[in-house]
DNA sequence: CTGAAAGCGCTAACAC
DNA sequence: GTGTTAGCGCTTTCAG
């Protein structure tokens, strides 16, 4: 009754008044919870990341949560850490907990417990990552983009021998940063020298990844990091191998961030728009929530490269 | 009754059985909120901070939420940007969800409303920050330690002339760091020294207070900035007027972090344990959640100095 | 052992 | 204009 709702009823002012300042004086707060129950509406929606840790993905929640607050909603966040398994239980139980949709950084492969959920009444938009055939909307980068550009940012600087280390290599990022490295070596004529490696976006994997390819004998000149975890294992290698970034072998990275400005070098890389990725995915679930208009956006947002100090001339040829 | 009550009520296996596997053939789940309704617990706790976005409290929330979810319970996160009413919206909006407790890192400077909430049957556990004269339980660094600790070590590295820049100047860890600034100095004689400046955990704040200690006669030969942020703002004003770390001016930073190693030079800097932090929080929210032990929990965690490049010697005396 | 019924706090429909 | 009631899906009590 004290939803705003008088004038719809005709309920009379004076009793309005009266109602609502008792309310008030007793401090009364509608339990959102049988509301929940009765309306079969939370106005929340659950935001599932694999890993909150990870400053993209940090910077993920941060637009989501407050695009959501913003226009009314509560976000329930939960931390898949990566695992399919946690993802599901994660979002069986936002389900149960009647969310009225979900945004997800989806970690498996398979779309379909997605899927069943969004056919059942609970919108799912995907985020950042998203499936090849699938009807699930998403918004994510361009990722083929970037690492096109990143690639052919490095070329164009002479380098001829570039290792692109890798994150998770089913991801549909990975593998489109990974398409539009290829895409760029062949253009330039170079797809024999294609060196990819790595399986993770971790630091671990940077690092070893690196420390492996630095020891060899065919010593890259550039290196292309899919990610700024990724980014911070190459650097630790690099530095211990006593090379110099950019005067010995240039580095480009994925993914913006503040801290990449103060690294020595400032790192060259391809930002994401993440408060625009997550301003539309907020923006595609609640007009799915509310019925309104498109329910199958499929968007890509471009990348910017931002050009630092991690790239130079590469010196001779091999 | 499908809650593994079945023994409790004597219910025959057979039909236990039976009714399971239709459940899990129907692919039924429990609906939560009726659950909620009815048994007045939801398994949600909510976790309020300010800003997911700093990795120091994203940090803090990673591990919250990983604990939490270990223990069966699901976390709702609000962002509340360090806005005071933000934070008494998102308070509010919890407990009218019924989540069974809250963990928050305080924003405002009165706790009133967060001990009537208390109060009234959902309880608080205050994380990071706190109030002076508090009935809630917290988990806190020992800040006072932090802010001692770093301050003698740039004393005995012959620092006179050490500038603090704070955070905001209200808040709890700010004020227990800038006693321990204080007293170190105090204890090496060099009290008439002191100076302390800024008002924000910001990296805005960092450069400008920076820039202008930078810019007058008296410069220091070091600097304490009281937070990672602070600490990003500095080195950008450091790098501006040419000086190099730790040659020309020390820096000590608070707060860990994984990109903090990766600078150049590393930075030392008062590590908070974090992990502990998260996990004894919401252990002691549990524990008055579930009825058991301990009403008034005030922890402090010793912080632990982490040693790295960004502090050589004084030069010469003014 | 099993079935029926009350009630958590709310909203929407319907009678007054 | 206003008061009453059913029912959202669950748990728990009480009869059978």
């Amino acid at each position: 009754m004290l939803n705003g709702k008088a004038n719809k009823y005709r309920i009379s002012e004076k009793t309005v008044k009266l109602i609502t300042e008792e309310a008030n004086s007793r401090n009364y707060k509608p339990s959102l919870l049988a509301k929940g129950l009765r309306t079969q509406k939370t106005n929340t929606i659950g935001l599932l990341v694999p890993g909150i840790d990870n400053p993209y993905f940090a910077n993920i929640a941060s637009t989501v949560i407050s695009e959501t607050s913003r226009l009314g909603y509560t976000t329930v966040l939960v931390d898949t850490m990566g695992a399919p398994d946690l993802e599901r239980a994660g979002v069986e139980s936002l389900v149960s907990r009647m969310v009225d949709g979900i945004i997800v950084v989806p970690s498996g492969q398979e779309p379909d417990a997605l899927e069943s959920i969004d056919r059942n009444r609970t919108p799912v938009v995907l985020i950042d990552r998203y499936f090849e055939p699938t009807a699930l909307p998403y918004v994510t980068t361009n990722n083929y983009e970037g690492g096109l550009n990143a690639t052919k940012y490095l070329i164009g600087f002479g380098h001829r021998d570039i290792l692109c280390i890798r994150g998770v290599p089913h991801s549909m990022p990975a593998r489109e940063r990974e398409r539009g490295y290829l895409d760029a070596l062949r253009e330039a004529g170079l797809e024999d020298r294609a060196r990819i490696a790595g399986n993770d976006f971790s630091i671990q994997n940077g690092y070893l990844e690196t420390k492996f390819a630095l020891s060899g004998s065919a010593r890259p000149t550039a290196i292309f990091a899919m990610s700024n975890t990724i980014l911070l294992g190459t650097i630790k290698a690099i530095k211990e191998s006593g090379l110099r970034i950019p005067d010995d072998i240039s580095v480009v990275s994925f993914d913006n961030y503040t801290y990449l400005d103060y690294l020595d070098p400032a790192i060259t890389r391809v930002s994401q728009r993440i408060s625009e990725m997550g301003a539309l995915a907020v923006k595609i679930l609640l007009q799915r929530i509310e019925g309104t208009g498109n329910d199958d956006a499929k968007i890509q947002l471009s990348p910017q490269l931002i050009v630092c100090n991690s790239v130079a001339h590469a010196h001779g040829e091999k």
